[in-house]
DNA sequence: CCGACCTTGTTCTCTTGTTCACAAAGTGCC
DNA sequence: GGCACTTTGTGAACAAGAGAACAAGGTCGG
């Protein structure tokens, strides 16, 4: 049995909620979990979920289920999260700040690594432990610190600046905050949030229904959030 | 030429990026614009753009472009734009916080009227210029100030309750910020702001490429962020 | 007024993603 | 050991979205 390659990008996205939803399940003790079950959890449809693990190989056991240690084990190998990823957050300002305060990910395997900023009376101050460095610094920093993700946090002005910079020092995973189309060569990866984007979707959706529309109550939209990849 | 409704989920995420784009045009007094152009700046394609346009009626000219001005007005009104959108902070703490202080919100139509949290050493004091109201106020805040969304950005543990409170109360846009599987009734609207997500999906794609597989390249995968919805 | 040129709007095809439905495979009772 | 029951893994149908291609419609120079 050849293990399927190419997981499609859709299943990617969804990796992360059912490892997630697994952790939670595995601290109260479940050592098996069925694809319903974690379909219900995880807010999907059962069927996609059993697609989804099939991408990873055939782990399931019929009759019975997934057993939860191991699919966790597979599912952060396929993820990449058996290795560390440190980050470098570009822009502490109000937002690079509150990131850099979150505990939440280097819990994850994302411990945040340095903090960049182009202010000069920012640069050399401390922040959360770290000292704030220099734009210029980031190819020395990839180096000594092995930087593998970076977090755009610079107002829309200077984020493609930035990615260029991010994408020439090494660094081909980026996370983009900035309001801002951003464009990156094939060989990196940029993802995007975008939260005005986010509001004026909601504005768009809320209206329709203050206007008396049940349109998407007969079209049945579900209940979990369809973001595409968020 | 009847209108067309029912646009697209995947269209209504784009508008917004081409609003933010038309508005920055028009700054350079730029009056007329091409689907080439648009879908230039904005980092998509030129057939997507017209197909995305066309549902919001025909407002180009053959030969010509599209009349930056009045695609404005158009979009705008279509996503509801038109009034304002008075947005409620439920969970004051780190990046509640930054949120609230966070001005980009209110200038585009979103301004924060309330800011809501059920910790009691909280509820009372001031922050950024409003006073912390406790959670069970939520339906009064609904009716006084006419809150239309709700910004989940507690814990996740308490995700769940919140959305249900917000629900109850009347709000049905709500953006959540905290890792959490939430679910609305189908009246409402949920979308998510997953950082982690986000995070994980970029340590696949950056595994990938260390391992020194050509596979994205080969496919050509695009330059322009990959979100679904973001 | 006409013809060369440009750009939209839309149709058609291809790809990606979702869901259903069911045979295959395993468990555990009797 | 066999049989009833459960749940997986996947083939096939269906739906949504992306992109190429082109006819229709309009501009503008002469
Ligand atoms: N604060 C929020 O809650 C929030 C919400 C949504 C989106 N955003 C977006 O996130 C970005 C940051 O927002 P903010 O409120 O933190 O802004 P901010 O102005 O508080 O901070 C921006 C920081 O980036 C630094 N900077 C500017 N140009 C730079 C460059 N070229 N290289 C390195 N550093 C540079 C500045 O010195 C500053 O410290 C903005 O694009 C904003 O639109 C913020
Ligand atoms: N801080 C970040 O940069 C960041 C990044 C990504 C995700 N998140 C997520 O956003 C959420 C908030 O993060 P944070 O760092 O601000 O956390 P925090 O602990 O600093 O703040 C949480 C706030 O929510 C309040 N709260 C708790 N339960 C509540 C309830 N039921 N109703 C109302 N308020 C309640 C708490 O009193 C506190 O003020 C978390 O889910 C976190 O995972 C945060």
């Amino acid at each position: 049995m050849e293990r399927q390659r190419r997981i499609p990008e859709a299943t990617v996205a969804r990796l992360p909620v059912y490892l997630r939803t697994l952790l939670e399940v595995q601290t109260d003790g479940v050592t098996t979990i069925s694809s319903e079950r974690l379909a219900e959890l995880a807010g999907v449809n059962a069927a996609k979920v059993r697609k989804d693990l099939s991408y990873l190989g055939s782990f399931g056991t019929r009759g019975v289920g997934y057993d939860v240690d191991h699919l966790l084990v597979q599912m952060s190998r396929e993820l990449g999260l058996t290795r560390d990823w440190p980050v470098a957050i570009v822009g502490v300002g109000n937002l690079g700040a509150a990131l850099a305060n979150y505990g939440g990910f280097g819990d994850r395997g994302f411990p945040v690594a340095a903090l960049i900023d182009a202010d000069p009376t920012k640069v050399g101050t401390t922040f959360g432990g770290h000292t704030i460095r220099h734009l210029d610094d980031l190819p020395a920093l990839v180096d000594e610190l092995g930087i593998a993700i970076g977090i755009i946090a610079t107002p829309a002005a200077g984020a493609q600046e930035v990615a260029d910079r991010l994408v020439a020092a090494g660094v081909t995973s980026i996370l983009n905050f900035a309001p801002a189309v951003v464009t990156v060569p094939a060989q990196a990866t940029l993802r995007k949030v975008d939260l005005a984007l986010e509001l004026q979707v909601l504005s768009f959706y809320g209206q329709r229904d203050s206007i008396g529309s049940s349109l998407r109550e007969e079209l049945g939209v579900t209940a979990e959030a369809k973001n595409s990849a968020v």
